[in-house]
DNA sequence: CGAGTGATTGACTTAGATCAATGACCGTGG
DNA sequence: CCACGGTCATTGATCTAAGTCAATCACTCG
């Protein structure tokens, strides 16, 4: 889900790549946990069923990114990841990550680092779950993006599990939203239209 | 907000010991970062608040738990926490804590699987939050319960909060399944009635 | 003994879930 | 090369669970 700086080079070695076709599941929920995943090429998708057989998006990792970091300590893993597109994943054997860990402090701290943002990224998400209007649940999404355009990372379903909304929900207030001229959507973007403009709508 | 079997001993005595009265902050979201608090005794609650201010509880910290790990990353706090009671924290200083883990991998391995623990637990959280009838949220708060018994951490308004209700949406949800007898309450405790008796009532 | 807060219940309103239908697009296999 | 099945995007209509406002009672703390 992050990059991969902690892993350091002298275990990439013992890593074993497989490759994914689009909709393949890479594990799934309550599957061993044998290591940690690192996509090479493509893109995977984590997500959970909830016991009502709603999907609960908890991310995507793309190139680069790490995923199942947290089922290091596990013994099964909490989230299905299924590649969205054909990919190509390394994994890397549990144990040997573990004791990479043990021997260099430098990668440790570097692994903690990531946990810790990853709390603090829940967190966020948590809030946002807070917030009963689903428009107030959309600027909130949109008020990560630093410079006012959002790309989304997966399609407008995806980011309707992301946000606790129901699909339909989401393209209405979207929908609204790009009427009010609050927002501007193009191809998988969506950008904050700057503040004047949207008051002026108002 | 777990136990500090990863804090070795070695760092404790740099520790500053602090008490605070009820309802006294020990720290507000966006405060600096200072350091990572053990609860000696008392019982913290940590929280945001959201845009619309409304109350999302994070979760509760009791003698022995340690609050702000993930901070130990970040220069300002993300949430605040108040003392539900009087209480005594120790503060440990980010620079000697971080110094620890980069000394002693067994603590910064420690310190990771109290991370891990976390993200899983957000995880789960979240996955609650997806589910849209509050019985069901209910349902799958009490499910954590290994023995069919929660002991509320903090008032029902808290719970209310942690689940993502309104409190009177809770009372009222909770008074349903007491009335139909899928579960009793007692003194701050949830008790999940066994299942012959509540489809019995049904 | 008031002030403040939690617990509880009632009445009303609404945002969003749900059900349903349609068009666009895409990969696939005959 | 194209028909077909599948999924996404979109919009309409309906319904209900939960939010909101409001009032009351119990309890605790200076």
């Amino acid at each position: 889900m992050d990059k991969p700086e902690w892993l350091p080079q002298s275990i990439r070695g013992s890593a074993v790549e497989r490759r994914l076709s689009a909709g393949q599941a890479l594990f799934t929920s309550c599957d061993q946990a044998r290591g940690i995943y690192e996509i090479v090429t493509g893109k995977v998708r984590l997500t959970r069923i909830d016991p009502e057989g709603r999907v609960l998006v908890l991310g995507f990792a793309c190139a680069g990114d790490t995923v199942a970091e947290a089922s290091l300590f596990s013994t099964i893993h909490c989230c299905t990841a299924v590649a969205m597109t054909k990919s190509v994943v390394r994994m890397y054997q549990k144990a040997s990550v573990l004791a990479e860990l043990a021997r260099n402090p430098r990668a440790a701290q570097a692994y903690a680092a990531l946990l810790a943002y990853q709390v603090m990224d829940l967190r966020t998400r948590l809030e946002r779950r807070n917030l009963h209007c689903a428009r107030d649940r959309v600027r909130h999404y949109l008020a990560s993006a630093s410079d006012g355009t959002v790309v989304l990372p997966g399609t407008v379903k995806d980011l309707a599990g992301e946000l606790g909304l129901s699909h339909e929900a989401l393209y209405r207030t979207l929908g609204h939203m790009e009427d009010e001229g609050e927002i501007a959507r193009c191809e998988g973007t969506i950008r904050l239209a700057c503040r004047a403009h949207h008051l002026a709508a108002v």
